[in-house]
DNA sequence: ATGAAAGCGCTAACAT
DNA sequence: ATGTTAGCGCTTTCAT
């Protein structure tokens, strides 16, 4: 593979009138230009990457670790950050964490050899100090969709606590008395929020006493699980609130097993749509995210900091939620 | 942020021996891997890869090249990948081309100036020689799910025509004799194969006069055109082929707006199983390919051929698929 | 308008 | 067992 010296030899100049071509900038003749695009051209050269990095301490690269690729809601976020971050001349890394602190530690201490230059982070878990190592190196970094102790970060997260907070409103206008949600892991501030949000609402309501709360993973299984559960508990809830897309899918599997309809014999409503373009019919009454939004904005924080152009104080933003009434909430029951 | 030359004063040594104590190579006694140690947990060092990386001419990352991240087959390949690589010590980055050449081409060459080691791509395009960049640069690289011309590289892919034949023969079996095919465009192998696997079951059964091909993109717009087309059409099919899922939904989402019940009225078979995590219940009659195993042979493959394991033939993996017989198939209506 | 020297962080090859 | 030198590919700085 030919460098940036076999170009210059073949043009008859010095790598750096080269260089001055390849980037523009500084004053070459059009002749010589001229005899250097060609020799680009006939030698096929790509100049090296790492040479310039090594040097400048920019990659023009931006690493973004998430959960899980395979979550439809991960790769429309993805997909957010990337279109940004390719419009700004960036491209992107991406890892899978597996809500594992382990290997998240490994995908950051990989991109941070790599001399990413930041970090767009969901972190494994809410507790530990996930981003610690990255303040501490002083890479400019975004929290995605969960909180983290400290405030030395820009973030982007959707409002949980409204979200279900609405969603647990809108089953209780339906008429619903006990209400169940099942939610992920109590170190996920998304699980702990969403919580928080459904109690908010049936104190409000004054029936705190028939809520039922199920801790669990934000997937298909907790859905499953968690739902028989509650269909074996009395008094049995009338209502499911499933915290993510995944344990929705899980609990309307539960509830077909168990020969349930929804909405007329249980309601569920969930938080996160699923993609409009692998359901034939949406039918969750759902408190949607927009995912790529989220990716989005949280690529322009990124890309304002390391511009210079951010302003001193961090920045987090809460995403509004929308309420999608559909198919699967109705009223409960008539009880006999 | 410090390099090995601080963690060597640091530790009283040269840069060198820090570099043997981290790569865990030559001689070092007990004594100063101690002291060499301590100075790196002090400093928090972490050793910029783009050094070694320069010099050695390896980078350790694989690039990934799909056509669009947000569809679930492909995401499932890209775990496939990641997961194998993993295990190499290898780590990937990911690109999507959204089935466009411009933005392919802008991937290979940014990724080949990031000195990646090798290349997994789905083509954006069977005809335009896609691979050629890669071919002269001398970069190993491997074709996934698309044929290309040429035959000095491996390639995994689907058993498209035979998933495609099979699927085709269930319908027959089940007594259809109107039958259509939605596929994506004329110049990716995938399209082109599906329709010569469909071609291929009607003329054993001597039914090719009553066959409809519809050629559009991979996309749910594409099945909900021209599902709307075969149902005005006249003799109208009694079943449909999608060659992809999101097709399938397309389709799907055309047949209940025109208030036809599947597979009553009409029956729906499709390529691409749609993963469970996000299906309630599994619904489509589908020519299943394990996209998990695709990304992990491909990987296979390609890791072979960077260790220098690989022979000297390039190998040609076509996986078999699987078909999936559920709701969506039945018999044709009974004509009055 | 063009070129030469030096150095980004690291390690292979060669001392000692 | 440890250290020195040189160079991977490029560009910033300083000539000319």
């Amino acid at each position: 593979m030919p460098n940036i010296h076999d170009v210059a030899k073949r043009a008859g100049v010095a790598p750096m009138t080269v260089s001055r071509v390849i980037n523009n900038n500084g004053y070459v003749s059009e002749k010589t230009r001229q005899r250097v695009e060609a020799a680009i051209a006939e030698l096929e050269y790509i100049p090296n990457a790492l040479g310039p990095s090594l040097r400048s301490k920019r990659t023009m690269t931006l690493a973004l670790v998430v959960s899980d690729i395979t979550n439809p809601f991960w790769t429309t976020v993805a997909r957010g950050v990337e279109d940004k971050a390719n419009a700004h001349g960036y491209h992107i890394i991406i890892g899978n964490t597996d809500e594992s602190l382990a290997k998240q530690d490994d995908y950051l201490t990989f991109m941070l050899r790599k001399q990413v230059d930041g970090f767009l982070l969901v972190p494994a878990s809410s507790r530990s100090n996930s981003s610690s190592i990255l303040r501490r190196r002083g890479v400019p970094f975004v929290i995605l969709d969960r909180q983290v102790p400290g405030h030395e970060f820009d973030s982007v997260r959707g409002d949980s606590i409204r979200g279900a907070y609405e969603l647990t409103k809108h089953l209780l206008e339906l008429g619903h008395q006990h209400v169940a949600i099942i939610t992920g892991r109590q170190d996920h501030s998304t699980a702990y929020d969403r919580v928080a949000g459904f109690q908010q609402a049936l104190e409000e309501a004054g029936l705190s006493a028939y809520q039922q709360v199920y801790w669990g993973e934000f997937n298909q299984n907790t859905g499953y699980e968690f739902t028989r559960q509650a269909l074996n508990s009395t008094p049995r809830p009338t209502a499911i609130l499933a915290a993510n897309n995944f344990i929705a899918i899980g609990t309307m599997r539960a509830l077909r097993d168990a020969g349930l309809s929804v909405p007329e014999d249980i309601s569920v409503v969930a938080f996160d749509d699923l993609p409009t373009a692998i359901t034939i019919d949406p039918f969750f009454t759902v408190a949607s995210q927009s995912a790529y939004e989220m990716g989005k904005l949280a690529t322009e924080l990124l890309l304002a900091r390391l511009a210079g152009e951010a302003p001193d104080e961090y920045r987090e933003i809460i995403l509004p939620v929308e309420i999608i009434i559909r198919k699967s909430s109705g009223p409960p029951p008539t009880s006999k």
